[in-house]
DNA sequence: ATAGCCTCTCTAGCAACTAGAGGTTCAAGA
DNA sequence: TCTTGAACCTCTAGTTGCTAGAGAGGCTAT
């Protein structure tokens, strides 16, 4: 059995929170020892491992959640994993965009810049006046957030 | 004068976003009507177009409210300007650059599997085990978020 | 036995808002 | 002029995914 310091350093998550993922129900709770400190089976730590991977991979902890759900059932079909990593792909492809969209704009921003004084400042003057972008950056896209 | 509903709706920010601005001092106190409601100048809609732009293309809310020190301040030089547009530009070609390492691997994941029962889903293996993984997203690069 | 690290619970804080309760003011129509 | 209903007021608490700290107790090595 391991301590949660013991798990904390094989999975690589640290030690809130690993107490915050117990909190929140995406851990169960674990053994504990006589006096009160947490006990870990080794296979707790794959689990810890599937979430960190997870969330590395950006799925927010609701998703990891579903997906720790299915995962306790490897005999029902699969189609709703997908489904939810196809949603997960799908926030990463318009994150992506959009911050491509802001990219350009701020490149064309600091090129137009001539290094002047604040009152000729392009960058100021950009974003003061949106007028003066070629995009249309979080003004019609969805909202992004990572 | 406007009011803070006409405001919100000239700049394209939330009312209760606005007073949650002037809150943390981005904006100032406005003048008041003899009910004790706020009343704006047009040029507070200047200011708060600039915050909303600002926001749309992810500086955070510490930055913007040094560019908008230093735009008070036109005869300045305007290098701090443009080094705050730097780091923004930097972070978001980080963003970037994680984020396609994320979309690779989710695409491959998905691609992977077969449809059949979560017990063969390579979503979940994948998930289960970094090492099969072909990039090292959120592993070794600096944390993203935004 | 004791030093020093590890762990315990609990609370509060971060960004950048958003939502709601419960009460007041304003503007327009009858 | 009165009334209705929308807009406004303040205040608190919630969101996501943790992180930091206080103050107390446990564990291990010497």
């Amino acid at each position: 059995m391991l301590s949660i310091g013991k798990l904390s350093e094989a999975a690589g998550v640290k030690v809130p929170t690993i107490r915050y993922y117990e909190q929140i129900g995406l851990l169960g709770q674990p053994e504990r020892s006589a006096g009160n400190q947490r006990l870990y089976s080794p296979a707790s730590s794959d689990r810890l491992a599937f979430i960190r991977h997870a969330r590395d991979l950006g799925f927010p902890l609701d998703a990891i959640r579903d997906l720790l759900g299915m995962s306790d059932r490897p005999d029902q079909p699969c189609a709703a994993v997908d489904s939810i990593a196809k949603v997960q792909l799908a926030a990463v492809q318009g994150r992506i965009a959009r911050l491509m969209a802001l990219k350009s704009e701020l490149e064309r921003m600091i090129a137009q810049c001539a290094g002047g004084c604040v009152a000729d400042c392009r960058v100021i003057e950009c974003l003061g006046n949106h007028a003066h972008c070629t995009t249309n950056h979080g003004r019609e896209l969805a909202e992004v957030s990572e």
